[in-house]
DNA sequence: GACCGACGTCCGATATTTCGGACAAACGGT
DNA sequence: ACCGTTTGTCCGAAATATCGGACGTCGGTC
Protein backbone atom coordinates (compact mmCIF):
# COMPACT_ATOMS: atom_id res chain seq x y z
CA UNK A 1 0.00 0.00 0.00
CA UNK A 2 0.84 3.05 -0.64
CA UNK A 3 -0.99 5.31 2.42
CA UNK A 4 1.10 7.58 3.93
CA UNK A 5 -1.10 9.41 5.22
CA UNK A 6 -1.70 12.14 2.65
CA UNK A 7 -4.91 14.27 2.68
CA UNK A 8 -7.76 12.95 0.53
CA UNK A 9 -10.19 15.25 -0.86
CA UNK A 10 -13.39 14.98 -2.96
CA UNK A 11 -13.92 17.03 -5.67
CA UNK A 12 -16.63 19.42 -4.91
CA UNK A 13 -19.83 18.19 -6.13
CA UNK A 14 -22.53 21.15 -6.85
CA UNK A 15 -25.98 20.21 -7.53
CA UNK A 16 -25.64 17.16 -9.91
CA UNK A 17 -23.22 14.89 -10.00
CA UNK A 18 -21.97 15.79 -13.63
CA UNK A 19 -18.96 17.92 -14.40
CA UNK A 20 -17.01 18.66 -17.37
CA UNK A 21 -14.27 16.22 -18.14
CA UNK A 22 -11.51 19.73 -18.04
CA UNK A 23 -12.42 19.95 -14.59
CA UNK A 24 -11.81 16.11 -13.92
CA UNK A 25 -8.71 16.10 -15.51
CA UNK A 26 -7.20 18.92 -13.44
CA UNK A 27 -8.85 17.05 -10.19
CA UNK A 28 -6.98 14.36 -10.89
CA UNK A 29 -3.65 15.50 -11.55
CA UNK A 30 -3.89 17.71 -8.34
CA UNK A 31 -4.33 14.48 -6.71
CA UNK A 32 -1.63 12.77 -8.07
CA UNK A 33 0.51 15.97 -7.55
CA UNK A 34 -0.86 15.78 -3.74
CA UNK A 35 -0.12 12.28 -3.03
CA UNK A 36 2.85 12.39 -5.17
CA UNK A 37 2.80 8.53 -6.52
CA UNK A 38 2.24 6.53 -8.80
CA UNK A 39 -1.66 5.69 -8.18
CA UNK A 40 -4.23 3.77 -9.19
CA UNK A 41 -6.95 4.43 -11.37
CA UNK A 42 -10.09 3.45 -9.33
CA UNK A 43 -8.21 4.97 -6.24
CA UNK A 44 -8.33 7.99 -8.52
CA UNK A 45 -11.89 8.01 -9.09
CA UNK A 46 -12.75 7.31 -5.99
CA UNK A 47 -10.66 9.83 -3.96
CA UNK A 48 -11.23 12.30 -6.60
CA UNK A 49 -15.35 11.75 -6.49
CA UNK A 50 -15.34 11.05 -10.61
CA UNK A 51 -17.06 7.92 -11.73
CA UNK A 52 -15.21 5.21 -12.73
CA UNK A 53 -15.74 4.56 -16.24
CA UNK A 54 -15.15 8.34 -16.71
CA UNK A 55 -11.85 8.14 -15.36
CA UNK A 56 -10.95 5.57 -17.38
CA UNK A 57 -11.71 6.90 -20.60
CA UNK A 58 -9.85 10.11 -19.65
CA UNK A 59 -6.56 8.50 -18.45
CA UNK A 60 -6.79 6.88 -21.83
CA UNK A 61 -7.22 10.06 -23.54
CA UNK A 62 -4.36 11.79 -21.51
CA UNK A 63 -2.19 8.54 -21.74
CA UNK A 64 -2.44 9.06 -25.51
CA UNK A 65 -1.15 12.30 -25.05
CA UNK A 66 1.65 11.82 -23.42
CA UNK A 67 0.38 13.73 -20.37
CA UNK A 68 0.24 10.39 -18.30
CA UNK A 69 2.06 7.58 -18.24
CA UNK A 70 1.31 3.93 -17.51
CA UNK A 71 3.58 2.51 -14.29
CA UNK A 72 4.80 -0.37 -13.25
CA UNK A 73 2.92 -2.74 -15.14
CA UNK A 74 0.31 -2.86 -12.20
CA UNK A 75 -2.57 -0.50 -13.32
CA UNK A 76 -0.93 2.82 -11.49
CA UNK A 77 -0.31 6.04 -13.37
CA UNK A 78 1.80 9.11 -13.05
CA UNK A 79 2.87 11.99 -14.78
CA UNK A 80 4.13 11.36 -18.32
CA UNK A 81 6.88 13.51 -20.27
CA UNK A 82 4.45 16.08 -21.70
CA UNK A 83 4.42 17.54 -18.11
CA UNK A 84 8.12 17.92 -18.27
CA UNK A 85 8.08 19.98 -22.00
CA UNK A 86 5.14 22.14 -20.84
CA UNK A 87 6.91 22.87 -17.34
CA UNK A 88 10.33 23.76 -18.56
CA UNK A 89 8.53 26.21 -21.05
CA UNK A 90 7.12 27.54 -17.90
CA UNK A 91 10.85 27.92 -16.29
CA UNK A 92 12.25 29.24 -19.19
CA UNK A 93 10.01 31.72 -19.84
CA UNK A 94 9.95 33.83 -16.26
CA UNK A 95 12.60 35.75 -15.96
CA UNK A 96 13.87 35.51 -12.26
CA UNK A 97 13.02 32.00 -13.07
CA UNK A 98 15.33 31.26 -15.41
CA UNK A 99 17.98 33.27 -13.35
CA UNK A 100 17.30 31.70 -10.44
CA UNK A 101 17.77 28.06 -12.11
CA UNK A 102 21.71 29.28 -12.45
CA UNK A 103 21.95 30.44 -9.27
CA UNK A 104 20.99 27.66 -7.34
CA UNK A 105 22.77 25.17 -9.76
CA UNK A 106 25.81 26.74 -8.91
CA UNK A 107 26.01 27.12 -5.38
CA UNK A 108 24.35 23.63 -4.86
CA UNK A 109 27.46 22.12 -6.88
CA UNK A 110 29.77 24.31 -5.30
CA UNK A 111 28.99 24.22 -1.73
CA UNK A 112 27.24 20.74 -1.88
CA UNK A 113 24.35 21.28 -0.49
CA UNK A 114 20.64 21.09 -1.35
CA UNK A 115 20.05 24.46 -2.58
CA UNK A 116 16.09 26.12 -3.62
CA UNK A 117 14.32 28.90 -4.66
CA UNK A 118 11.45 29.83 -2.51
CA UNK A 119 8.23 32.29 -2.92
CA UNK A 120 4.85 32.82 -1.39
CA UNK A 121 1.28 31.01 -2.70
CA UNK A 122 -1.11 32.97 -1.14
CA UNK A 123 -0.53 32.38 2.01
CA UNK A 124 1.66 29.57 1.99
CA UNK A 125 5.60 28.99 1.04
CA UNK A 126 6.27 27.04 -1.88
CA UNK A 127 9.43 25.73 -3.10
CA UNK A 128 9.48 26.64 -6.80
CA UNK A 129 13.18 25.08 -7.85
CA UNK A 130 15.17 22.48 -5.48
CA UNK A 131 18.30 21.01 -6.21
CA UNK A 132 19.94 18.53 -3.91
CA UNK A 133 23.39 18.89 -3.11
CA UNK A 134 26.07 16.16 -2.79
CA UNK A 135 24.46 14.21 -0.15
CA UNK A 136 20.55 14.16 -1.27
CA UNK A 137 19.29 12.56 1.65
CA UNK A 138 15.97 13.92 1.15
CA UNK A 139 14.19 12.14 -1.84
CA UNK A 140 11.47 13.32 -3.17
CA UNK A 141 11.17 16.31 -4.27
CA UNK A 142 8.89 18.91 -2.24
CA UNK A 143 8.86 21.08 -5.58
CA UNK A 144 4.96 22.62 -5.35
CA UNK A 145 3.82 21.74 -2.22
CA UNK A 146 2.26 24.37 0.30
CA UNK A 147 3.47 24.59 3.38
CA UNK A 148 2.76 27.03 6.13
CA UNK A 149 5.10 30.15 6.41
CA UNK A 150 5.89 29.51 10.16
CA UNK A 151 7.56 26.11 9.75
CA UNK A 152 10.53 27.85 7.14
CA UNK A 153 13.22 30.30 7.49
CA UNK A 154 12.45 31.80 4.20
CA UNK A 155 8.70 32.38 5.56
CA UNK A 156 10.18 35.16 8.23
CA UNK A 157 11.65 37.03 5.03
CA UNK A 158 8.78 36.81 2.51
CA UNK A 159 6.58 38.78 4.64
CA UNK A 160 9.25 41.25 5.50
CA UNK A 161 7.15 43.92 4.56
CA UNK A 162 3.96 43.62 7.42
CA UNK A 163 3.69 44.54 10.39
CA UNK A 164 2.33 42.84 13.25
CA UNK A 165 -1.14 43.47 12.15
CA UNK A 166 -1.28 42.71 8.86
CA UNK A 167 0.74 39.31 9.37
CA UNK A 168 -1.89 37.91 12.28
CA UNK A 169 -4.40 38.77 9.38
CA UNK A 170 -2.55 36.94 6.26
CA UNK A 171 -1.24 33.77 8.47
CA UNK A 172 -4.00 31.44 9.54
CA UNK A 173 -3.44 31.08 13.13
CA UNK A 174 -2.83 27.24 13.00
CA UNK A 175 -0.28 27.37 10.75
CA UNK A 176 1.87 28.31 13.86
CA UNK A 177 1.38 24.94 14.97
CA UNK A 178 4.10 22.93 14.29
CA UNK A 179 3.96 19.27 12.55
CA UNK A 180 5.36 17.65 15.68
CA UNK A 181 2.34 19.67 17.96
CA UNK A 182 4.89 22.54 19.26
CA UNK A 183 3.37 26.06 18.70
CA UNK A 184 5.62 29.16 17.73
CA UNK A 185 4.72 31.69 19.90
CA UNK A 186 4.33 35.10 17.72
CA UNK A 187 6.64 37.50 19.39
CA UNK A 188 9.27 35.29 18.52
CA UNK A 189 8.16 35.15 15.32
CA UNK A 190 8.22 38.39 14.65
CA UNK A 191 11.39 38.97 16.49
CA UNK A 192 13.02 36.71 14.08
CA UNK A 193 11.74 38.50 11.47
CA UNK A 194 13.34 41.74 13.10
CA UNK A 195 16.32 40.10 12.97
CA UNK A 196 16.44 38.86 10.17
CA UNK A 197 15.86 42.56 7.83
CA UNK A 198 18.87 43.63 9.68
CA UNK A 199 21.07 40.96 9.49
CA UNK A 200 19.71 40.11 5.88
CA UNK A 201 19.66 36.39 6.22
CA UNK A 202 17.60 34.26 8.25
CA UNK A 203 18.77 30.73 10.34
CA UNK A 204 16.43 28.50 11.80
CA UNK A 205 17.29 24.65 12.91
CA UNK A 206 14.86 21.90 14.23
CA UNK A 207 11.66 23.97 12.73
CA UNK A 208 9.59 20.81 10.84
CA UNK A 209 12.62 18.37 11.17
CA UNK A 210 14.45 17.82 14.11
CA UNK A 211 18.08 17.86 12.60
CA UNK A 212 17.45 20.20 10.02
CA UNK A 213 19.24 23.82 9.09
CA UNK A 214 17.67 26.14 6.56
CA UNK A 215 19.83 29.00 6.02
CA UNK A 216 18.26 31.34 3.60
CA UNK A 217 18.70 35.50 1.65
CA UNK A 218 15.90 37.53 0.61
CA UNK A 219 15.40 38.19 -3.41
CA UNK A 220 13.56 41.65 -3.31
CA UNK A 221 12.29 44.06 -5.83
CA UNK A 222 13.03 47.56 -6.78
CA UNK A 223 10.93 48.86 -3.86
CA UNK A 224 13.15 46.69 -1.41
CA UNK A 225 10.14 43.82 -1.13
CA UNK A 226 11.15 40.70 -0.40
CA UNK A 227 9.70 38.50 -3.60
CA UNK A 228 11.29 34.97 -2.85
CA UNK A 229 14.07 33.65 -1.20
CA UNK A 230 17.21 31.43 -1.97
CA UNK A 231 18.38 28.72 0.81
CA UNK A 232 19.99 26.29 1.58
CA UNK A 233 18.96 23.47 3.84
CA UNK A 234 21.82 21.90 6.09
CA UNK A 235 21.94 19.23 8.95
CA UNK A 236 21.90 20.94 11.66
CA UNK A 237 25.59 19.81 13.05
CA UNK A 238 26.81 21.72 10.18
CA UNK A 239 29.77 23.43 11.69
CA UNK A 240 29.84 27.70 12.33
CA UNK A 241 32.68 28.67 9.39
CA UNK A 242 30.48 26.60 6.72
CA UNK A 243 27.19 27.89 7.65
CA UNK A 244 29.18 31.25 7.39
CA UNK A 245 30.60 30.52 3.89
CA UNK A 246 27.14 29.24 2.57
CA UNK A 247 25.51 32.75 4.12
CA UNK A 248 27.99 34.62 2.26
CA UNK A 249 27.10 32.73 -0.91
CA UNK A 250 23.53 32.84 -0.34
CA UNK A 251 23.38 36.98 -0.07
CA UNK A 252 25.86 37.09 -3.15
CA UNK A 253 23.33 35.45 -5.11
CA UNK A 254 20.23 36.88 -3.90
CA UNK A 255 21.68 40.21 -4.59
CA UNK A 256 22.39 39.11 -8.27
CA UNK A 257 18.86 37.88 -8.72
CA UNK A 258 17.11 40.89 -7.14
CA UNK A 259 16.17 42.81 -10.54
CA UNK A 260 16.55 46.51 -11.10
CA UNK A 261 19.65 47.18 -9.66
CA UNK B 1 4.30 39.75 -34.60
CA UNK B 2 6.39 36.71 -33.36
CA UNK B 3 5.50 34.64 -36.44
CA UNK B 4 8.86 33.16 -37.03
CA UNK B 5 8.04 29.96 -39.40
CA UNK B 6 6.21 28.23 -36.57
CA UNK B 7 4.65 24.98 -38.11
CA UNK B 8 0.69 25.55 -37.86
CA UNK B 9 -1.54 22.97 -37.48
CA UNK B 10 -5.04 22.36 -37.50
CA UNK B 11 -6.61 20.36 -34.85
CA UNK B 12 -7.99 17.09 -37.43
CA UNK B 13 -11.39 17.41 -37.37
CA UNK B 14 -13.60 14.72 -37.74
CA UNK B 15 -17.38 14.68 -38.75
CA UNK B 16 -18.99 17.60 -36.78
CA UNK B 17 -16.74 20.73 -35.52
CA UNK B 18 -17.98 19.13 -32.39
CA UNK B 19 -14.81 17.84 -30.26
CA UNK B 20 -14.62 17.33 -26.03
CA UNK B 21 -13.09 20.06 -23.97
CA UNK B 22 -9.81 17.95 -23.15
CA UNK B 23 -8.95 17.30 -26.97
CA UNK B 24 -9.06 21.40 -27.26
CA UNK B 25 -7.11 21.31 -24.16
CA UNK B 26 -4.33 18.98 -25.35
CA UNK B 27 -4.40 20.58 -29.12
CA UNK B 28 -3.93 24.14 -27.08
CA UNK B 29 -0.58 22.90 -24.86
CA UNK B 30 0.77 21.29 -27.75
CA UNK B 31 0.52 24.63 -29.80
CA UNK B 32 1.94 26.27 -27.25
CA UNK B 33 4.83 23.95 -26.84
CA UNK B 34 5.32 24.18 -30.37
CA UNK B 35 5.08 28.45 -30.94
CA UNK B 36 7.29 28.40 -27.38
CA UNK B 37 6.02 31.71 -27.01
CA UNK B 38 3.05 33.92 -25.24
CA UNK B 39 0.32 33.82 -27.29
CA UNK B 40 -2.97 35.25 -27.90
CA UNK B 41 -6.06 33.58 -27.46
CA UNK B 42 -8.13 34.23 -30.86
CA UNK B 43 -5.02 33.16 -32.53
CA UNK B 44 -4.60 29.88 -30.58
CA UNK B 45 -8.35 29.45 -31.33
CA UNK B 46 -7.39 30.01 -35.28
CA UNK B 47 -4.10 27.81 -35.78
CA UNK B 48 -5.96 24.71 -33.15
CA UNK B 49 -9.41 25.22 -35.25
CA UNK B 50 -11.26 25.58 -31.85
CA UNK B 51 -14.17 28.09 -32.03
CA UNK B 52 -13.58 31.49 -30.43
CA UNK B 53 -16.46 31.03 -27.26
CA UNK B 54 -14.88 27.43 -26.66
CA UNK B 55 -10.94 28.88 -26.21
CA UNK B 56 -12.41 31.62 -23.82
CA UNK B 57 -14.06 29.74 -21.93
CA UNK B 58 -11.45 26.68 -21.55
CA UNK B 59 -8.32 28.96 -21.09
CA UNK B 60 -10.54 30.96 -18.00
CA UNK B 61 -10.75 27.47 -16.41
CA UNK B 62 -6.91 27.14 -17.16
CA UNK B 63 -5.94 30.05 -15.45
CA UNK B 64 -7.94 29.77 -12.60
CA UNK B 65 -5.93 25.93 -12.27
CA UNK B 66 -2.84 27.74 -13.13
CA UNK B 67 -2.14 25.71 -16.05
CA UNK B 68 -1.62 28.81 -17.58
CA UNK B 69 -1.08 32.20 -17.01
CA UNK B 70 -2.02 35.36 -18.44
CA UNK B 71 1.19 37.25 -19.89
CA UNK B 72 2.20 40.82 -20.48
CA UNK B 73 -0.79 42.51 -19.83
CA UNK B 74 -1.89 42.35 -23.48
CA UNK B 75 -4.10 39.19 -24.34
CA UNK B 76 -1.44 36.49 -24.13
CA UNK B 77 -1.23 32.76 -22.70
CA UNK B 78 1.48 30.71 -21.81
CA UNK B 79 2.08 28.17 -19.45
CA UNK B 80 1.68 28.01 -16.14
CA UNK B 81 3.54 26.96 -12.79
CA UNK B 82 1.25 24.12 -12.27
CA UNK B 83 2.98 21.99 -15.22
CA UNK B 84 6.74 23.16 -13.42
CA UNK B 85 5.65 21.23 -10.39
CA UNK B 86 4.15 18.15 -12.23
CA UNK B 87 7.21 18.00 -14.32
CA UNK B 88 9.54 18.09 -11.72
CA UNK B 89 7.29 14.84 -9.84
CA UNK B 90 7.54 13.47 -13.39
CA UNK B 91 11.39 13.90 -13.41
CA UNK B 92 11.62 12.61 -10.16
CA UNK B 93 9.64 9.11 -10.74
CA UNK B 94 11.65 8.33 -13.16
CA UNK B 95 14.88 6.68 -12.07
CA UNK B 96 17.16 7.20 -14.57
CA UNK B 97 16.05 10.66 -15.11
CA UNK B 98 16.79 11.61 -12.01
CA UNK B 99 20.48 9.91 -11.79
CA UNK B 100 20.90 11.92 -15.12
CA UNK B 101 20.19 15.58 -13.79
CA UNK B 102 22.61 14.90 -11.10
CA UNK B 103 24.98 14.19 -14.19
CA UNK B 104 24.47 16.82 -16.06
CA UNK B 105 24.12 19.77 -13.70
CA UNK B 106 27.26 18.25 -12.82
CA UNK B 107 29.28 18.18 -16.33
CA UNK B 108 27.83 21.57 -16.93
CA UNK B 109 28.88 23.02 -13.94
CA UNK B 110 32.41 21.82 -14.12
CA UNK B 111 33.10 21.86 -17.64
CA UNK B 112 31.40 25.07 -17.75
CA UNK B 113 29.88 24.15 -21.23
CA UNK B 114 25.93 23.51 -22.50
CA UNK B 115 25.16 19.61 -21.12
CA UNK B 116 22.31 17.78 -22.39
CA UNK B 117 20.60 14.38 -21.60
CA UNK B 118 18.83 13.00 -24.47
CA UNK B 119 16.81 9.65 -25.84
CA UNK B 120 14.28 9.15 -28.75
CA UNK B 121 10.73 9.59 -28.84
CA UNK B 122 9.37 7.43 -32.16
CA UNK B 123 12.25 8.11 -34.95
CA UNK B 124 12.88 11.00 -33.45
CA UNK B 125 15.65 12.45 -31.12
CA UNK B 126 15.05 14.29 -27.83
CA UNK B 127 15.83 16.81 -25.35
CA UNK B 128 15.23 15.40 -22.05
CA UNK B 129 17.78 17.38 -19.92
CA UNK B 130 19.42 20.75 -20.50
CA UNK B 131 21.62 22.32 -17.91
CA UNK B 132 23.23 25.85 -19.93
CA UNK B 133 27.09 26.34 -19.42
CA UNK B 134 28.89 29.27 -18.36
CA UNK B 135 28.45 30.82 -21.64
CA UNK B 136 24.84 29.84 -22.25
CA UNK B 137 24.58 31.29 -25.73
CA UNK B 138 21.34 29.56 -26.26
CA UNK B 139 18.38 31.24 -24.73
CA UNK B 140 15.12 29.50 -25.64
CA UNK B 141 15.02 25.13 -24.18
CA UNK B 142 14.88 23.02 -26.59
CA UNK B 143 13.94 20.52 -24.05
CA UNK B 144 10.72 18.09 -25.74
CA UNK B 145 11.74 19.29 -28.81
CA UNK B 146 11.19 16.83 -31.61
CA UNK B 147 14.47 16.70 -34.01
CA UNK B 148 15.52 14.30 -37.23
CA UNK B 149 17.87 11.56 -35.95
CA UNK B 150 20.53 12.46 -38.39
CA UNK B 151 20.82 16.10 -37.57
CA UNK B 152 22.72 15.08 -34.15
CA UNK B 153 25.51 13.52 -32.48
CA UNK B 154 23.55 11.87 -30.31
CA UNK B 155 21.43 10.27 -32.97
CA UNK B 156 24.34 8.52 -34.15
CA UNK B 157 24.44 6.66 -30.88
CA UNK B 158 20.72 5.84 -30.39
CA UNK B 159 20.42 3.73 -33.28
CA UNK B 160 23.72 2.09 -32.86
CA UNK B 161 21.73 -1.58 -31.99
CA UNK B 162 20.03 -1.50 -35.80
CA UNK B 163 21.77 -2.65 -38.91
CA UNK B 164 21.95 -0.43 -42.08
CA UNK B 165 18.60 -2.05 -43.50
CA UNK B 166 16.77 -1.53 -40.19
CA UNK B 167 17.75 2.03 -40.16
CA UNK B 168 16.70 2.53 -43.53
CA UNK B 169 13.10 1.59 -42.48
CA UNK B 170 13.59 3.16 -39.45
CA UNK B 171 14.48 7.17 -39.95
CA UNK B 172 11.97 8.84 -42.42
CA UNK B 173 14.08 9.52 -45.65
CA UNK B 174 13.15 13.24 -45.74
CA UNK B 175 15.58 13.06 -42.11
CA UNK B 176 18.98 12.96 -43.83
CA UNK B 177 18.28 16.58 -45.27
CA UNK B 178 19.37 19.41 -43.08
CA UNK B 179 17.55 22.85 -42.50
CA UNK B 180 20.39 24.60 -44.80
CA UNK B 181 19.42 22.13 -47.48
CA UNK B 182 22.54 19.60 -47.38
CA UNK B 183 21.84 16.26 -47.33
CA UNK B 184 23.86 13.37 -45.37
CA UNK B 185 24.37 10.33 -47.12
CA UNK B 186 23.66 6.96 -46.00
CA UNK B 187 27.00 5.66 -46.22
CA UNK B 188 28.69 8.48 -44.06
CA UNK B 189 26.20 8.13 -41.11
CA UNK B 190 26.63 4.39 -41.21
CA UNK B 191 30.04 4.85 -41.29
CA UNK B 192 29.79 7.47 -38.42
CA UNK B 193 28.11 5.07 -36.67
CA UNK B 194 30.53 2.16 -37.01
CA UNK B 195 33.39 5.00 -35.52
CA UNK B 196 31.21 5.65 -32.79
CA UNK B 197 30.35 2.34 -31.77
CA UNK B 198 34.49 1.32 -30.88
CA UNK B 199 35.70 4.81 -29.73
CA UNK B 200 32.54 5.06 -27.13
CA UNK B 201 31.70 8.47 -28.12
CA UNK B 202 30.15 10.20 -31.31
CA UNK B 203 31.61 13.69 -32.28
CA UNK B 204 30.16 15.90 -34.99
CA UNK B 205 30.25 19.54 -36.19
CA UNK B 206 28.56 22.26 -38.33
CA UNK B 207 25.51 20.02 -38.64
CA UNK B 208 22.46 21.74 -37.98
CA UNK B 209 24.34 25.18 -36.97
CA UNK B 210 27.39 25.90 -38.64
CA UNK B 211 29.76 27.04 -35.49
CA UNK B 212 28.54 24.38 -33.02
CA UNK B 213 30.30 21.01 -32.44
CA UNK B 214 29.00 18.11 -30.62
CA UNK B 215 30.12 15.83 -28.10
CA UNK B 216 27.86 12.61 -27.35
CA UNK B 217 28.45 9.51 -24.78
CA UNK B 218 26.18 6.69 -24.70
CA UNK B 219 24.15 5.43 -21.59
CA UNK B 220 24.13 1.50 -22.13
CA UNK B 221 21.04 -0.93 -20.55
CA UNK B 222 22.26 -4.30 -19.84
CA UNK B 223 21.60 -5.64 -23.08
CA UNK B 224 24.16 -3.37 -24.48
CA UNK B 225 21.94 -1.03 -26.24
CA UNK B 226 21.76 2.63 -26.42
CA UNK B 227 18.84 3.87 -24.27
CA UNK B 228 20.03 7.18 -23.91
CA UNK B 229 22.90 9.90 -24.68
CA UNK B 230 24.82 12.33 -22.20
CA UNK B 231 26.18 15.20 -24.55
CA UNK B 232 27.91 18.84 -24.74
CA UNK B 233 27.49 21.67 -27.33
CA UNK B 234 29.97 23.49 -27.81
CA UNK B 235 31.57 25.88 -29.98
CA UNK B 236 33.32 24.53 -33.12
CA UNK B 237 36.39 26.10 -32.51
CA UNK B 238 36.74 24.51 -28.73
CA UNK B 239 40.52 23.51 -28.76
CA UNK B 240 40.99 19.58 -28.98
CA UNK B 241 41.91 19.44 -25.51
CA UNK B 242 39.35 20.96 -24.40
CA UNK B 243 37.10 18.61 -26.24
CA UNK B 244 39.47 15.39 -24.65
CA UNK B 245 38.80 16.42 -21.33
CA UNK B 246 34.59 16.83 -21.92
CA UNK B 247 34.94 13.48 -23.68
CA UNK B 248 36.46 11.70 -20.71
CA UNK B 249 33.89 13.56 -18.84
CA UNK B 250 30.93 12.29 -20.83
CA UNK B 251 32.37 9.22 -20.81
CA UNK B 252 32.31 8.28 -17.06
CA UNK B 253 29.23 9.74 -16.37
CA UNK B 254 27.93 8.07 -19.43
CA UNK B 255 29.05 5.06 -17.59
CA UNK B 256 27.74 6.03 -14.15
CA UNK B 257 23.67 6.26 -15.38
CA UNK B 258 23.90 2.52 -17.50
CA UNK B 259 21.78 1.02 -15.61
CA UNK B 260 22.40 -2.61 -14.11
CA UNK B 261 26.53 -2.53 -13.84
C1' DG C 1 -13.18 -25.46 -6.61
C1' DA C 2 -16.22 -22.08 -5.38
C1' DC C 3 -16.39 -17.45 -3.82
C1' DC C 4 -15.18 -12.62 -3.64
C1' DG C 5 -13.32 -8.34 -4.95
C1' DA C 6 -10.96 -5.57 -8.25
C1' DC C 7 -10.08 -4.48 -12.97
C1' DG C 8 -11.16 -2.87 -17.42
C1' DT C 9 -14.59 -2.49 -21.21
C1' DC C 10 -18.94 -1.52 -23.26
C1' DC C 11 -23.49 0.57 -24.03
C1' DG C 12 -27.61 3.49 -24.09
C1' DA C 13 -29.84 7.72 -22.20
C1' DT C 14 -29.88 12.35 -21.01
C1' DA C 15 -28.00 16.35 -18.70
C1' DT C 16 -24.76 19.45 -20.27
C1' DT C 17 -21.06 21.44 -22.75
C1' DT C 18 -19.72 23.04 -27.00
C1' DC C 19 -20.59 26.02 -30.69
C1' DG C 20 -22.06 29.94 -33.69
C1' DG C 21 -23.29 34.28 -33.86
C1' DA C 22 -24.48 38.62 -31.98
C1' DC C 23 -22.97 42.51 -29.24
C1' DA C 24 -20.41 46.19 -26.74
C1' DA C 25 -16.05 47.96 -25.69
C1' DA C 26 -11.41 48.97 -26.72
C1' DC C 27 -8.04 49.94 -30.03
C1' DG C 28 -5.56 52.18 -33.78
C1' DG C 29 -4.76 54.08 -38.04
C1' DT C 30 -5.94 57.96 -41.21
C1' DA D 1 -13.67 62.33 -35.43
C1' DC D 2 -14.48 58.35 -38.15
C1' DC D 3 -14.36 53.58 -39.19
C1' DG D 4 -12.45 48.95 -39.50
C1' DT D 5 -10.46 45.46 -36.60
C1' DT D 6 -9.82 42.91 -32.52
C1' DT D 7 -11.13 41.61 -27.82
C1' DG D 8 -13.95 39.54 -24.53
C1' DT D 9 -18.70 38.23 -22.99
C1' DC D 10 -23.23 36.29 -23.43
C1' DC D 11 -27.01 33.32 -25.00
C1' DG D 12 -29.96 29.63 -26.89
C1' DA D 13 -29.84 25.25 -29.41
C1' DA D 14 -28.50 20.70 -30.11
C1' DA D 15 -24.86 17.42 -30.71
C1' DT D 16 -22.59 14.52 -27.66
C1' DA D 17 -19.64 13.45 -23.64
C1' DT D 18 -20.44 11.91 -19.18
C1' DC D 19 -22.45 8.69 -16.28
C1' DG D 20 -24.45 4.42 -14.14
C1' DG D 21 -24.71 -0.07 -14.39
C1' DA D 22 -23.96 -4.44 -16.42
C1' DC D 23 -20.64 -7.84 -17.96
C1' DG D 24 -16.53 -10.89 -18.58
C1' DT D 25 -11.74 -11.74 -16.58
C1' DC D 26 -8.39 -12.30 -13.57
C1' DG D 27 -6.17 -13.56 -9.06
C1' DG D 28 -6.18 -14.47 -4.57
C1' DT D 29 -8.40 -16.81 -0.42
C1' DC D 30 -10.82 -20.05 2.26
Amino acid sequence: MTGDGVAEKQVTEKSTGRARGIDRVIALMEHLHDRRAPTRIADIARDTGTPRSTMYELVNTLVEARWLELRDGDGTVYFGPAMHYYGSDYLDSVDLIRKARVEVAHIAETVGETAQFCTLDGDKYLVVLNEPGRRMFRISSEIGIKVPIPWTASGRLLVDHMDADEIRRFIPSDDFTLPDGRRIAEDEFLEDMRRARTQGYVRTTALVDRFTTCLAAPVRDPAGRCIATICFVVPADTTEEAQQVMIDTLKASAERLSPGR
